[in-house]
DNA sequence: ACAATATCCTGCGAGC
DNA sequence: TGCTCGCAGGATATTG
């Protein structure tokens, strides 16, 4: 599930139910996640909010902060107490509108948990999480500037939270399949044409996902991640894949220079 | 400063 | 069918 677009897609769809109501219970089933501040410190609070920062979700509640992070596996669904209970559900805040919010994590890699507010942004994470990709002030010459300082590969960078928040492996490819750049390319090593291309292609794709809420089963025949064995979307060549740091990076070495 | 590796978990599909 | 292996859209600590 989880880059910036599909964070984004889980933060809107719950939202509207979610401002506004208090909590009324709790419930944890993961012990691993069982602290006095989620167990009981929540109990009657109002939710007045819900944003990301990087991939990391926040829900403010009155003076608290409840954060989540999805990993691999994470989601979180609003469901009525009826509904059935996922088998990996670790987590369930009862609603005062009757309904429950409930955090499930197949593989249990995913990090709920509540701090004050003013901690939120000295999370590890957090603290030096980059700059957000598609808000105003991320700037091309910002993002030159923070190029030039690095001699990774453009793929690595892309995938480092510190670099810029929000990207993984996925859309690590996508963004570099469009912007015909190959993920072993050097970070400091690149033209300026191609800094500019990367810089709008990184926001246009992940725009564009944004605003199709990450659901792509009409943009797919565009992507190339995940394609063993498969033909590039724009030349027709066998795609090629190989690992950089212990991820599987997919591209086509004809299209990508 | 960066790359490679192991680690945290569980489940799935491929190959035998 | 049942087994083992590799792999999975992430982050982090450790080692080289």
């Amino acid at each position: 599930m989880p880059e910036l677009p599909d964070v984004e897609a889980v933060i809107s769809r719950i939202r509207e139910r979610l401002i506004g109501r208090s909590i009324t219970g709790v419930k944890v089933f993961d012990m691993r996640l069982a602290t006095p501040a989620l167990s009981s410190h929540i109990y009657g609070k109002r939710i007045r909010g819900i944003s990301r920062r990087g991939k990391y979700i926040r829900l403010s509640v009155d003076g608290l902060t409840l954060v989540f992070h999805l990993r691999m596996t994470g989601d979180l669904v609003i469901k009525n107490p009826e509904e059935h209970t996922a088998k990996h559900t670790r987590l369930e805040l009862l609603l005062s509108d009757g309904r429950e919010l409930r955090f499930v994590d197949q593989r249990r890699l995913g990090v709920a948990k509540v701090v004050p507010d003013e901690d939120f942004s000295k999370i590890p994470g957090l603290v030096r999480m980059g700059p957000e990709p598609l808000s105003g002030d991320f700037t091309f010459e910002s993002f030159k500037t923070r190029l030039g300082k690095r001699r990774s590969t453009i793929k690595s960078a892309l995938m480092n939270q510190s670099f810029v928040a929000g990207i993984g492996n996925i859309y690590g490819d996508e963004i570099l399949f469009q912007s015909g750049i190959r993920p072993t390319r050097k970070t400091n090593g690149l033209t300026d044409k191609e800094m500019r291309t990367l810089y709008r292609k990184m926001r246009y794709v992940l725009n564009t996902a944004c605003a199709h809420n990450a659901d792509l089963r009409g943009l797919r025949r565009w992507f190339v991640h995940g394609r063993t064995k498969g033909r590039c979307p724009k030349c027709g060549a066998g795609l090629d894949r190989l690992r950089i740091q212990g991820r599987y990076s997919y591209f086509c070495m004809h299209c990508q220079r």
